[in-house]
DNA sequence: AAAGCTGACAACCGCCACAGT
DNA sequence: CACTGTGGCGGTTGTCAGCTT
């Protein structure tokens, strides 16, 4: 006896989304939160299997995505990264706001992957594919693997986690916002070697959500869209305004700073 | 203009971990 | 303890747009 498949495979569609089922997902979510994926086809009314479901929301819909290339300085943060977690997609996109497992991972493959390759370096150990280049030629290179910082021309400064000062204890979600700062990622690195704290938590030991998606749960006349000037008259056009989003980089339109947005409507409502 | 090729990215698949029974 | 259902992860494949011939 096999394992169960996840849906039934027979009607289920497959392939890319349409963008009338894009909506339907969006307005299914934005209604009812996010529950059991199993069940989201059906109950808003999809042919579609739920895992593809919840990964159309995870990677592609989700409002508080970022779209576009990665920038120069978060392909520096993947490389970095990528140096300590390995192939670890989840644990370098929880570093990421805004980029999901997915999005780095195929940049990895289709760019920085390459661009190591032609400096001369090893992607997968991080290690100089030939001993002999202008690496370091006078230090143990069979072993030596390359710190962070000596990537330094793919980027001229590197990154930091911002708000993870020394002598502090920030939260969690104070720690997974990232900065660009010209600090060089040998300070990134050499306070991850000195935090266990920090360190445990990217390697998976210690485990917050960057985003607790668990907490969309908006209310069904909820605030945020009845405060805007423009506020919709149904969900269906927010659903395509979501989409239309999609199009943009959400971040145009200020929705990756929905919990800005419901503090300053509290404020607001406070006065 | 059409065929072939390539790169980028969306989507799928299989496996695993974990919670519930 | 075994089994089942579910969500999540990482590897891989499919699709499509743009480029080259």
């Amino acid at each position: 006896m096999g394992r169960q498949p996840c849906c039934d495979k027979l009607g289920v569609k497959k392939g890319p989304w349409t963008t009338e089922e894009d909506k339907k997902l969006i307005n299914f979510i934005l209604t009812n939160g996010q529950c059991c994926w199993r069940a989201v086809p059906k109950l808003a009314g999809l042919r579609r299997c739920g895992k593809s479901c919840r990964l159309r929301w995870t990677n592609y819909l989700r409002p508080d995505l970022k779209r576009g290339l990665l920038n120069e300085y978060e392909e520096q943060l993947v490389i970095d990264l990528h140096a300590r977690l390995g192939n670890r997609w989840s644990k370098i996109a929880a570093n990421m706001p805004g980029r999901t497992d997915n999005e780095i991972k195929n940049h990895w493959n289709t760019h920085i992957k390459k661009k190591l390759l032609k400096m001369g370096i090893d992607p997968v150990t991080h290690e100089p594919l030939q001993k002999e280049t202008e690496v370091d030629l006078t230090s143990s290179p069979s072993t030596q693997k390359l710190v962070p910082h000596e990537y330094s021309s793919l980027s001229p400064s590197a990154t930091t986690i911002q708000g993870y000062e020394e002598n502090s204890t920030p939260t969690l979600s104070e720690k997974s916002i990232i900065s660009i700062q010209d600090q060089g990622t040998e300070a990134l690195f050499e306070r991850l070697s000195e935090d266990e704290r920090l360190l445990s938590y990217l390697l998976g030991e210690d485990e917050p959500p960057l985003v607790d998606t668990s907490t969309w749960e908006l209310p069904n006349n909820g605030p945020i869209f009845n405060d805007c000037p423009d506020a919709f008259a149904s969900w269906d056009d927010c659903a395509t305004w979501l989409l239309d989003c999609q199009d943009f980089g959400v971040h145009d339109f200020g929705l990756d700073v929905f919990n800005d947005v419901e503090i300053s409507i509290i404020d607001k409502e406070d006065k």
